[in-house]
DNA sequence: CTGAAAGTTGAACCATGTTTCAACTTAGTG
DNA sequence: CACTAAGTTGAAACATGGTTCAACTTTCAG
C-alpha cells in the first residue's frame, strides 16, 4: 500500500520546499505516512499528530514542511490524480485499436487500484476538502478521455458522434468498477472484468 | 431545495421515536434542516448547533429526537438513498422495453438530482461517516439494476449474458451523468443527454 | 573550525463543536 | 382542574485536535 514513487521529486512544489538532503526525508516521510493514514481513515478522523507518528517525526517538524493539514491534503490529492493518468493514459495511447486500448487500460486501472486502495478514499474526500481539486480531477480525465475518442473517431475506430456526453459516461463505468472489483472487493479477475466491461462498451446491451 | 415528503411517516425511525404530534413537527424541521446542511457544508462542517438554528430549535432539543450527529446523518442516508430508488424504479419499470425504460429511468434521475443536490453529498459523504450504508446503498441499487436487466434478457429485449460487471458499469455511468449535468451543471438539456446516453448503452462505441 | 541557516522538538495555546443536564413550558388525560 | 409525560431550553462541561513557539540539534559553506 506504501508508495514507491520517489516523492519529493515528483510532488507538485508542497508549500515549503526543502532546502537540504534531510528535509526531502522529513517531507517524504511525511507524505507516505499521510497517505495511509488518510487512506485508512479519511482527512477528518485522521489527525496530524498520528501523521506525525506515523512518520516517526515529530509534531512541530510537520510545520516546516505544510502549511496545514489541508494544503497536505491538496498536495496529496494533486499528486494521485496524476499519479493514475500517467499509468492508464500511455496505456491506451499504446494500443492502435481504440476499443482493445480501452480494455487494456481498463485492466491496468484496475490492477493500480487494487495497489492503491488508497486513492478513492482520498479523491472522494477531496469533493469536501478541496472542492476545485475534486472537480479538477474530474474534468482533467474527462477531457483526457474525449481527446482521444474523437482521435479514434478520425480512423473510424468508433462512431464519429462522440461527444462529453459519452466521455464522462465511460469514465464513470470505469471508476465504479474500480470502486467494485478493485476497493470493495478482489473477487473477480480483473482482465475478465475489462474484457466483460469492454465488449459491453463496444457492442451495447442489445441482443 | 428543500425536501417535500412527509418525513415523520417516511422516515426510517430515526433512533427515538417521538410519541406526539408536537414531537413529530420537531423532528421533521430537524430532518430537513439538517439535509440542507450537509448538502450544502457536508458532514464535519456542519454544527449540531446551525442545524439546530436553521431548524429553529433550541440545541438541547437536538438530543430528544437523535442520539447524536451520527445518528442524524446515517437516518438521512438510508432516506435518500430510498428516495432515489423508489423515484427512478418505477419509471424504469413502467417501461415495456428495458432499453426505452432506461432512457426514461436516466432523465428521471437527471432531474431528481438536480431538485435534489445535496442527494451526492449525502452519499458520498457516507463513505466516510458510514461505510455500511454506502456500500448498501450502491449495492442495493446494482442489485435492483442486475434483477430487472436479467428479467428483461429472457424476454428478448437486451443480451442474454448480463450480469453484475454490467449493472456496477451502467450505475456508474447514471452516477456519472448525475453529477456532470445534473449537479456540477445544468448546461445540457436532461433529455438530450439520456438520450445519448440511452443509445450508446444500447448500440456501444463501435461504429 | 565556526557561525548561521535549516531542521527538530513537544508542551502549551487556542478554537471549535458535541453532548449533558436541571429548570422550565406545553399538551393531553382522568 | 390537576397532574404527568413529552418536549424545550441554553449554559456549561467536556473532548478533540490544529497551530504556535522558543529552546535545541544538525548540517554545511567559508
Amino acid at each position: 500500500m506504501s508508495v514507491e514513487r520517489g516523492i519529493s521529486a515528483t510532488m507538485t512544489p508542497a508549500e515549503k520546499t526543502p532546502r537540504t538532503e534531510r528535509g526531502r526525508k522529513g517531507g517524504g516521510l511525511l507524505l507516505d505516512a499521510a497517505a495511509a493514514e488518510f487512506g485508512e481513515k479519511g482527512f477528518h478522523e485522521s489527525s496530524v499528530v498520528s501523521i506525525t507518528q506515523r512518520a516517526g517525526v515529530a509534531l512541530g517538524s510537520f510545520y516546516t514542511y505544510f502549511d496545514s493539514k489541508d494544503s497536505l491534503f491538496r498536495a496529496l490529492v494533486r499528486d494521485m490524480s496524476a499519479q493514475v493518468r500517467q499509468t492508464v493514459g500511455p496505456v491506451i495511447a499504446a494500443e492502435p485499436d481504440r476499443l482493445e486500448g480501452e480494455r487494456k487500460g481498463l485492466n491496468k486501472f484496475l490492477n493500480f487500484v487494487r495497489e492503491h486502495k488508497e486513492l478513492y478514499r482520498i479523491i472522494d474526500e477531496a469533493e469536501f476538502v478541496d472542492p476545485p481539486s475534486y472537480r479538477a480531477h474530474y474534468e482533467n480525465t474527462v477531457n483526457g478521455y474525449l481527446a482521444s475518442l474523437k482521435e479514434a473517431a478520425t480512423k473510424g475506430q468508433v462512431r464519429n458522434d462522440v461527444e462529453e456526453v459519452h466521455a464522462w459516461a465511460i469514465v464513470g463505468m470505469n471508476v465504479f468498477l474500480g470502486l467494485r472489483f478493485g476497493v470493495l472487493d478482489e473477487d473477480r479477475d480483473a482482465a475478465e472484468v475489462a474484457t466483460i466491461a469492454a465488449d459491453l462498451l463496444t457492442n451495447g446491451l442489445k441482443r
